[in-house]
Parts: structure tokens; sequence; C-alpha cells
DNA sequence: TTTATAAATTTGTATATACAATAATTGTGA
DNA sequence: TCACAATTATTGTATATACAAATTTATAAA
């Protein structure tokens, strides 16, 4: 990915201000990836992710500030987030009894199902995103990111 | 940045789904950062990188397909981004006379004397974002973003 | 017990974005 | 020239996201 090229430039760009357009490119091609990974499941990047939380909790249920701090993008409204799975009949939440302010929420068995189905799929394309990478590439590209 | 603390997950994540993961992060931090530089002005990052596109042009129009080329996050309708900033008297909008499919774009005077204040704020911000970082690192993110 | 404060979620509303359909103009082949 | 296709932009509409206000329940203080 020449960044220049991408944009259509023939300046040179300097190298911070370089740095931040070119992962910006590079999330936007992961993006375009993972969504048409998604597109044939009709379920957003998100639905997903929340999906893959609830799994995580192995039967337990989840509140909804529990699911917000595990997101990897958090969301400013994730009442409707839920509401979409729960249309889906992937999830379903019930008030906490303990504390009736929160609400438990849970993957369903065809949520499950559905998951283990994604799951695959979204392996594959990361394996496709990254397959220019050698391991001990991905290893130094981490090390990197941790400085952000 | 660590990964497992910020999505609050104690297992050990394989390596490339936590490359896809940490660049997601990243690209939050970064986006939250430059949200919050351009908050105070009021305008978009679209409708920020639409202003410098059109200041590249230096004086010659653009027409919305090459701005959309130019642009590091490609928009599905860069007309409404156009007229937003048309509201604010950032750019002008015209007909081309030859071919009258097509408009042409221009930053206007009230959107260089704009432009110039935001462009200081942020490089300000990425100077800041990172911080963190040496040249020679740099260089080497740069090189291993070009493998994606 | 009443009142106030905090916590957890939901709802309202504005804005942003994606995608498809439409409109206007130009180019091209019969 | 005329019909048809291609180009360029705009508009309609659905969905997504951000942010603040409102709602419900719990906790704490007087």
């Amino acid at each position: 990915m020449n960044v220049e090229a991408h944009i259509k430039t023939e300046k040179p760009i300097p190298l911070k201000s370089r740095t931040i357009i070119h992962l910006s490119l590079v999330q936007n091609k992961i993006n375009e990836s993972i969504h048409a990974a998604l597109k044939p499941f009709d379920i957003s990047l998100q639905q997903f992710n929340v999906l893959r939380i609830l799994r995580g909790q192995k039967g337990a249920p989840a509140n909804l500030n529990t699911i917000n701090e595990r997101m990897v993008t958090k969301m400013s409204n994730t009442t409707r987030l839920v509401d979409k799975l729960i249309i889906k009949d992937f999830v379903a939440r019930q008030i906490c009894e303990k504390n009736r302010r929160k609400v438990e929420i849970f993957i369903t068995e065809k949520g499950l199902v559905a998951l283990a189905e994604i799951d695959s799929i979204m392996s594959q394309t990361e394996q496709l995103i990254l397959e220019g990478f050698k391991e001990s590439e991905l290893v130094q590209l981490n090390e990197l990111l941790n400085k952000l």
C-alpha cells in the first residue's frame, strides 16, 4: 500500500502525517475485507463482537457495561446494538433480579451456531489480510503499535 | 496500548487476530484525538480533508471524482459533504461549462483562513499521537504497513 | 421515612454513512 | 440524426452512530 499513490498526491508527506494517513488507509482496507466477509451473514462487525464477548462468558450473562468494556470499538449505544441481536434471536435479555437496574444478556443456541459459522470465515479473512507478513514481522508490528 | 487489557480478556489472542484488533484499537485512539482536536472548529475530519485537497489544487477547481479519489477515507456521498462546506462558506461550487455533467468545486478565502488555523492544531495533534516514536521506528512502521 | 444522589439502561434526536435509484449530459454506433 | 450506453452528480431512504435527556432502581444522608 503506497500512501502517495493511494491519495493521488505527488509531493512527499511528512513522516508523522504519513504514518497517521497510512494507519487510516490500512484500517479502511481491513474494514472493507471484514465487512465483505460478514455481508452474507447479515451481521455487523459490532454485532459479531458482541456475540464473541457473550460466548466468552461461558454461559454467564453479561450486562451492558461488561459488553461495552470488552468491545474493541466502544459504542455509545449498546442497547440498540443488542436489540438488533435479539430480533435475530441470537441473544436474549432479561432484567437482573439482584439489581433491577441491570440487564442480563446471554447468547442463544441459535447465536452460538451462527457465531461458529462466522468465526471460521473471519479467521480466514484475517489470514488473508495479513498473508504478506512473516511471524516475526507481526511481532514487530505489534511491538510498534504498543508505543501508541 | 496493551490489547488484552484493553478489551479485558485474560486469555492470549492468536497473533493475527491480535494484530487486527491492535490496528483497530490504534485507529480508535487516533480518531478520538483528531476528533477532539477538530471539535472546537466545528468541522469533521472528512470536511477537513476535502479542504486540504482543494487547497492542494492551487486555485484550480476540483470535481467530485477528483475529490473522492484523493480522500483518505472514501465516502459514498461526497455531494452532501461538499454541501456542508458550502453552508459554512468554506467552498463554492459551480457547473463546469466544458462538461455540464461535472461540477467545479474550489476553496474560498474564508476556507483557506480556517484551514490554516486548523492545520497547525492538526499537526500538533499528530506530533502528540506519535510522540513515543523515534524516527527510525516510524520508518519501520511505515514499511510494515506497506505489506498490507 | 423522606429526600437526595448515584448507577444502569433506555429513549429522543441530530448527524453521518451506505447503497440504490434517478436525473442530466455527453459520447457513440447504426 | 437517433437511439442507446456511459459518465457524473444528486436525491431518497435505510441504517449506524453520537450525544444528551429521561427513566428506573438502588444507595445514602438527614
